[in-house]
DNA sequence: CTGGATCATCAGTATCACGGATGATCAACC
DNA sequence: GGTTGATCATCCGTGATACTGATGATCCAG
């Protein structure tokens, strides 16, 4: 009899994911948009500054960004001087996407406004709760995953 | 030095709750799917369920479904015979919703077919996890969301 | 060197969020 | 009691994005 909405998030794993993602998401947004940047573009940059160089499908494969997307989504990093498109030698079908100077600048000041952003968010959650959503989210994210090349049982 | 995805999802919790988010919509549409029905008139099938009736308005405001996607989404819902529309004797602008006998039967083998797909992608995670993971998600879901009629402090 | 697969790209379609405008209705106020 | 402003559902248009296929360049296997 006239549960909350509290309730049936709790309840629904589906619908806490769906709305904390998107608070989140527009909260971060928000924040980063002071900068002229948005999500994907922001987690492409991260991503790249992390690992280092990566072809446009295994960054869409990383974020779950659709290939076609990415597409404008780099054209527009790229543009900005904060990525650049190199032909990759072992294989001219692929690009290089590498983060620029300028592009590691941005990202640093935007992980930081980021950083502050989710601090916010998570306050007043004890620390094992935050280690065990991150755990969850992780797992919910990945489990099932064919981790694109490891033990992908056959094509 | 070429941190995995994990790590990243895990440092930055915007692409997690992306990344779970959008893994668990995927899974649930994909499974129900099968009944011909989608997530969005899934959920306020569930919503009416649990709470009666509700405005049109409310709906969305309590699932985050925009007021102009909820036109559609009833209409459908209408058009199957799972929802009642009615105008409101207190005030003939609402309508109030009502789950029909046959929404809450459709209703109920829908939620069979999530649960199981959820504790599907649960699996492997251990109750403490689950439980914080569940209250983060509400956190996050909820924070600083002025409970439509409660502390707000001014209109 | 030929056929099949892969990568980035492009075009087309469908969905959805969002803003603005409208008609019906309500509430408040004079 | 009539007028004004607000609210609810609705409609329309715009923009962002997911997804599907098709294309050209390139790789690889035979």
């Amino acid at each position: 009899m006239a549960t909350t909405l509290k309730t049936i998030a709790e309840r629904r794993l589906l619908v806490g994911l769906h709305q904390a993602s998107r608070r989140a998401a527009s909260e971060i947004e928000a924040a980063i948009a002071e900068q002229d940047m948005r999500l994907r573009p922001f987690m492409v940059l991260g991503l790249l500054d992390e690992v280092g160089e990566l072809s446009q499908q295994a960054v869409g494969a990383k974020l779950g960004i659709d290939r076609t997307t990415m597409v404008a989504t780099v054209d527009e990093l790229e543009r900005r001087g904060l990525v650049e498109r190199h032909r990759r030698a072992e294989d001219r079908r692929q690009y290089s996407l590498c983060i620029t100077d300028q592009g590691r600048k941005m990202r640093t000041k935007l992980e930081k406004t980021a950083d502050d952003v989710e601090e916010r968010l998570l306050s007043g959650l004890s620390d094992d709760v935050r280690v065990a959503l991150r755990a969850g989210l992780v797992h919910l994210a990945t489990c099932g995953d064919p981790p694109p090349c490891e033990v992908t049982e056959r094509v």
